[in-house]
DNA sequence: TAGCCAAACCTGTATGCTCCTGTCTAGTCT
DNA sequence: AGACTAGACAGGAGCATACAGGTTTGGCTA
């Protein structure tokens, strides 16, 4: 987790700003200081002070606003916070690994409240804790189905990362939609998945996200302890 | 050095007047206040709360008529919501009715995911079917007390809405926090008010507003039946 | 009492300013 | 060549202010 010195001047700058955000200092939501005072704080230009919160937005760390300034996405204990929701566990100090269960091609095969099918790239992930693995979370992302995904079933994703992939093809998400709900029980074979009673009720997060020109980009359930995790939003 | 800031202002303040659109809190055809009346409200300049209108009228929310103000043109089956996470019901057409369970005064009985404690004005609301009086949702809100209260415990609120009242008393959101999450089993005394089974799992969805100064202006805790209510927002 | 008008609201529009991010260019240092 | 500096310029967000035009209302007048 933690590197060594960092030769760079902006990825020692990131890293120093990274180390307020994961420890606390700058809470999740909270405003990062202008470009300029950063500037004047690190005594480098902006150039610098730039690439490093460009280091910080590619971990997801951070998201900037052009007009308005930088903001925290990741307190400690959210996992993904996008625009509107933010995801949180429960309580904090939890060390957590993330298992890809398959990527394969294949029709779609998950209930969406909207119109989608044909074929697609269907990603399914397992997060489950480092100490004791057990499941946290079952995550299926099902992105419709493109000529240039042939060679990510043998090869894996870039860097692991589904977004980066996507983002790497020009897949990016302008606007989307979020459905969550109860799932009273939980069926047999995602039990055994995640090691938990078959009836546990669980939190289901789905997210379908679009382009630009409206066209789906891609479509995630996410099956969720919800011991663990809860929704959480600032208005 | 600079103010903090979540997301722009305008987004801001056009999803907590779209909460209160969808929450019924201003039914269809009632009148937003004034554009100066927002000004003040959320100390912030004509422009911004123009741009707010501006994106609620884009959602079809409200119609703006020159020289008079703008008005509610939204009358759906939604009948609660977050900012940004509208609380929808799974069926339409579902009749239904509010009982009142009881307005007291009382210390600080729910845990709160921030600190908040001392007497409180506390208002708690049933919602069933009217076909077959079947609970729907246990409402628990919260109000820091004020002496101005006292009438209240034996008069009611006014016109039944506890909105109405705070607001009547100079108590306005203006800006605050939503968690949800999955109340993993009712209890035997919310079951029996409820009608449903005790061990049923729940969605707990629970709200914080505060007022320009920062103070919480209310507290409510809402269990709603997972079958009936999910949980949908756009971005 | 009927009619009219002005004041007091309201929305629509425009301008100038500050501070922020986004982007580009040219030069310096190692 | 790569890392960094120092500018300049655009465009977005927001604030403050002014002014034009619509709507309502109440008071004044005939």
């Amino acid at each position: 987790m933690t590197k060594p010195a960092a030769q760079s001047k902006s990825e020692r700058i990131a890293s120093l700003l990274e180390a307020e955000i994961r420890s606390g200092q700058l809470q999740d939501g909270s405003a990062l200081s202008s470009e300029n005072c950063l500037v004047s704080r690190f005594a480098v230009s902006r150039t610098t002070v730039r690439k490093s919160l460009g280091i910080l937005a590619e971990k997801g760390l951070i998201r900037t606003k052009m007009g308005i300034g930088s903001f925290v996405t990741y307190a400690g204990n959210v996992i993904d916070s996008g625009p509107g929701w933010s995801l949180a566990l429960s309580s904090a100090g939890i060390r957590m690994e993330t298992r890809i269960l398959r990527i394969a091609r294949l029709g779609m095969d998950l209930e969406v409240p909207v119109p989608l099918a044909g074929e697609m790239l269907a990603v399914d992930r397992l997060r489950f804790r480092t100490e004791t693995g057990r499941g946290m979370s079952l995550e299926r992302a099902r992105v419709p189905w493109r000529a240039e995904f042939a060679a990510l079933l043998e090869d894996g994703l870039d860097g692991g990362s589904l977004n980066r992939t996507l983002a790497a093809r020009g897949l990016v998400p302008a606007s989307g939609e979020e459905w969550a709900n109860v799932l009273p029980s939980l069926g047999a074979e995602d039990a055994a998945l995640l090691g938990l009673p078959e009836a546990t009720p669980m939190l289901r997060l789905r997210r379908l996200t679009r382009d630009t020109a409206g066209q789906p980009v891609e479509f995630v359930e996410s099956l969720l302890d919800p011991e663990l995790f809860g929704l959480h939003m600032r208005f």
